[in-house]
RNA sequence: GGGGGUUUAGCUCAGCUGGUUCAGAGCAUCUGCCUUACAAGCAGAGGGUCGGCGGUUCGAACCCGUCAACCCCCA
């Protein structure tokens, strides 16, 4: 039958992905071998996959592939995060299409569209894993708002609130006045935009006709003003430190601060502070004790601190406000500026930053051993240049604000029985709530008294516990699988969130079950276009994952997405790489119609193919410990490039056409049977980069037995290489490549044979000129004790060769490259001879790096003296 | 503003403790080949002042200083 001449690798990915789950493969249950535990950093739950989880997910299957072969019991966790932010914008994006607007709704109601959203679009991503290989343990898929995990987190919530770790306090938030509701830093946009920037002055008490200008682009905050603020050092203000000022148009006395927060070059010089509408400001106040002066409603108008503006807009303010101030005299002039403002991804509405009260993580304790056991190598980075990133942050790890304004998520277990703020209890239902509230309020508080906090939880609060929870491991504690699998190996995730996911996991870790939750983090970097652009959905620059597998295939993306990927570096992807990725598919392919083709012969295995295969076994021991290294340092791309260079350089370029018998000659049973232990072994090592073309071949190439398969079979034993083989075929290959280069330099076709005289005055024949023989077409291979005149000449270790070709030869071309080479040597010489003279360098160099100069020395005056003997036998 | 990182061939990256003919790999490029597994291929070749400057050293891509450019995180 024949077959196809490239690889079509649609039917092999279905049959196999449905043969592997049909055979429980992926599947892992404790038992007495060794674990390889990972977690899936799981993708939004409504996600669509693109090019980051790609490159992602395939390391991690390539690792959980590997470990399933070394023997490991391995276990891949799947699963996807509420994300609640982004998941219930996407549902008040689908309800207001539909007419429904998010404050119509109660609570439950949304949570019913929500989750509705969710049964349809959820987990969409996992299915398209399943078409790049991912081989996830599937019985195992969780879902961070699942019934048993988000118990955990409650129960996390109000473990850390009975520790005291768990507190409410003020915090300003970036808030949209238009949706209502406060964003996270995500979801900001920061644009430049022209503005103006409005000097302004203030009256100095006492003093009478004594001003102070500041600058500002808002204008309509100084009503809310608690400060003027200057540098310490800044000579021009020195002397009113201390003093107080009138804030125009109201009657009220601020002070002058000094502090260095304040850039004299900008504007006067002077800041008006006002800590209840901007972020530094804020930070300002708390510093210096000052109070604050909230000014704005919800939705973006003067409250009753804005005097006679209150009740209208702000930007409408603004405008007044500027007039008023002008005809009053207190604007001293307007500038034009450019300045960053943020707005609302979801409105465009202008980012007011707000006051309000949340609830926070205190931290500093948390993490101390978070850092430690990152910083002492327990859990160790790859690269590890990213420790000293995590160490700044976790050094200065800020208080965390785990409440969002949000219906979509874990609700926060807080409940009150009053109106004041204080009067609240933590617990896990109502009813235990009741009890505590009695207790704490010790009054009788009726269940109706009670009103649970209307905030969720930051999503990140469930996703600290992933490692844990996907076992159980706090509704269980000590489960015979939390106990087996955790601490999990190994974590890819990206760089980005090393704080938000990684740092937390490791606090939790060690704060919930005493250890660590992995033992390596493997940071993947930044998909970016050609243009060094990172791929998003608002540059639509980013290919569909999906639309690639079907173009290249499955195997062919994975090699695409990996071939230049260092662990850390950004990959700036093009699709040419998963190109590259196909031929490297249809490459294996092909040997494979090679191996297949041959008839076996009962003959006695050829010299050349006894040198070829003992020369292969050991390159690939050589080939083995180097990829095992790789794994070893989690080099992944290095891992690949060295498997793509044994398969595709020695294995096929080298090794099969070494073996390869004339045309439809049949092969004897010793060479073919080696070849096929070969071609299984290489299929093996690809395994984890090319999962499907490998099971193919796997089943190709040889009968198997129910059960013997590629995806569970182990990984060949590596064992050091012999070096004389590995030597020996390296002048080979150098012979042949200069024979190579003459039949190119003087146009003579491969199909030509050519003689070949070897001038040498040491051991004469050696078992591998068979394959000179072979692969340089020779008709003779004759060692000789003089030069042969006429002819076209090289030197390989200092052994010289002649290919004569009567009258064809270019003696003025020879004599060129002879001299160029003799050039080349004598400049060596030189530099050699300069190290040897100097006598600083024979004092200070170490023995063993002055007998190398020696030998180079050596080496260079042997092979000046061939090439002079060369050139004068031209002329 | 604070912190971290990067800079080596056209592109993406290796290069260990300073010392091997050390300046490398893959891709891309160029040249010649439809040679009987593969043109998604084969064979061969060219290409770099290791970001700039200065220093340490017998010796620097590597160590130190400085300047520049770019990137990331936090504010």
């Amino acid at each position: 039958m024949e077959i196809a001449k490239t690889y079509e690798p649609q039917n092999a990915q279905e049959k196999w992905y449905e043969y592997w789950l049909e055979k429980g493969y992926f599947r892992s249950v404790p038992d007495h071998r060794e674990p390889y535990t990972m977690v899936i950093p799981p993708p939004n739950v409504t996600g669509v996959l693109h090019m980051g989880h790609m490159l992602n997910n395939t390391i991690q299957d390539v690792l959980v592939r590997r470990a399933r072969m070394l023997g490991k019991n391995a276990c891949w966790v799947p699963g996807t995060d509420h994300a609640s932010i982004a998941t219930e914008a996407k549902v008040v994006q689908k309800l207001k299409l539909e007419g429904i607007s998010k404050g119509d709704l109660s609570r439950e109601e949304f949570l019913k569209h929500a989750f509705e959203w969710k049964d349809k679009h959820g987990g969409i991503i996992l299915e398209q894993l399943k078409r790049l290989g991912a081989s996830c343990d599937w019985e195992r898929t969780h879902f961070t708002m699942d019934a048993e995990y988000s118990q955990s987190v409650i129960s996390v919530f109000i473990d850390l609130y009975n520790k005291g770790k768990i507190y409410r306090g003020i915090r300003m938030v970036n808030w949209d006045p238009e949706a209502l509701t406060a964003l996270s830093d995500e979801e900001v946009n920061y644009k430049e935009v022209n503005s103006k920037l409005f000097y302004i002055r203030y009256q100095i008490l006492d003093q009478s006709d004594q001003w102070i200008t500041i600058a500002t682009t808002r204008p309509e905050t100084i009503l809310g003003d608690t400060a003027i603020c200057v540098h310490p050092d800044d000579e021009r203000y020195k002397h009113l430190v201390g003093k107080m000022v009138w804030v125009p148009l109201i009657e009220r006395q601020i002070p002058i601060i000094a502090d260095t927060y304040v850039d004299p070059a900008f504007g006067t010089g002077c800041l008006k502070v006002t800590p209840a509408h901007d972020q530094n400001d804020y930070a300002l106040g708390q510093k210096h004790n000052l109070s604050s002066i909230d000014l704005f409603n919800d939705n973006g108008t003067l409250n009753e601190n804005g005097a006679h503006y209150s009740g209208q807009d702000r930007f409408e303010v603004r405008k007044a406000i500027e007039t008023e101030l002008n005809d009053k005299g207190y604007l001293v002039k307007t500038d034009d500026i450019i300045n960053k403002v943020g707005f609302s991804e979801r409105t465009n509405a202008v980012i007011e930053p707000k006051l309000s009260m949340q609830w926070f993580v205190s931290m500093k304790e948390l993490a101390a051993p978070a850092l430690e056991n990152v910083m002492n190598g327990n859990i160790q980075f790859h690269p590890d240049k990213f420790k000293n990133t995590y160490r700044h942050w976790m050094e200065n790890v800020k208080d965390w604000c785990i409440s969002r304004q949000l219906w979509w998520g874990h609700r926060i277990p807080a409940w009150y029985y009053s109106d004041r703020p204080s009067d609240y209890v933590v617990a896990a239902t109502k009813e235990e709530a009741l009890e505590l509230a009695k207790k704490k309020a010790a009054r009788d508080i009726q269940m109706d008294d009670l009103h649970q906090d209307e905030d969720v939880l930051d999503t990140w609060f469930s996703s600290w516990l992933w490692p844990i929870s996907v076992f159980n491991g706090l509704t269980q504690p000590n489960n015979p699988e939390i106990n087996y699998y955790y601490p999990t190996n190994d974590l890819v995730t990206a760089p980005e969130i090393m704080f938000f996911w990684v740092a937390r996991m490791a606090i939790a870790g060690y704060e919930y079950l005493g250890q660590q939750p992995f033992k390596n983090v493997y940071y993947t970097g930044i998909v970016r276009d050609k243009l060094g652009r990172k791929m998003s959905k608002s540059l639509g620059n980013s290919p569909d994952p999906i639309d690639l597998i079907d173009q290249y295939g499955a195997d062919g993306v994975r090699v695409g997405v990996l071939i230049s990927s260092p662990a850390g570096n950004d990959l700036p992807f093009d699709s040419s790489q998963c190109e590259q990725g196909r031929n490297f598919t249809n490459k294996i392919w092909n040997a494979y119609r090679l191996v297949c083709s041959w008839e076996v012969h009962q003959s006695e295995q050829p010299l050349s193919s006894k040198v070829a295969v003992e020369w292969f076994e050991n390159r690939f021991m050589q080939v083995l410990v180097e990829i095992n290294d790789n794994f070893e340092k989690f080099r992944i791309s290095d891992a690949l490039m060295a498997t793509y260079k044994l398969v595709w350089d020695d294995f096929c370029s080298w090794y099969l056409e070494m073996i390869k018998p004339g045309f439809q000659q049949p092969i004897d049973r010793v060479t073919l049977d080696q070849t096929i232990d070969f071609f299984e072994r290489l299929l093996k090592i690809m395994h984890p980069f090319t999962p499907f073309v490998t099971e193919e071949l796997y089943h190709a190439i040889k009968e198997r037995k129910d059960g013997d398969d590629i995806v569970i079979a182990k990984w060949p034993q590596s064992k050091p290489p012999i070096s004389a083989p590995l030597d020996q075929f390296d002048y080979n290959e150098k012979v042949i490549t200069n024979i190579r280069n003459i039949r190119k330099q003087n146009n003579i076709a491969s199909k030509v044979k050519l003689e070949l005289y070897i001038k040498t005055s040491q051991e004469k024949s050696s078992p591998a000129d068979s394959i000179l023989v072979k692969m340089g077409n020779l008709s003779l291979l004759k060692y000789v004790d003089e030069k042969i005149p006429q002819s076209n000449s090289f030197i390989v270790d200092g052994i010289e060769f002649f290919i004569p070709f009567g009258d064809q030869i270019d003696i003025g071309a020879e004599k060129l490259k002879i001299e160029q080479e003799l050039e080349y040597a004598k400049g060596f010489l030189k530099s050699v001879h300069g190290k040897l003279k100097n006598e600083k360098f024979m004092a200070g160099a170490p023995d063993a790096v002055i007998a190398n100069e020696r030998k180079k020395e050596a080496d260079a005056l042997a092979k000046i003296a061939i090439l002079e003997e060369k050139l004068s036998g031209l002329v």
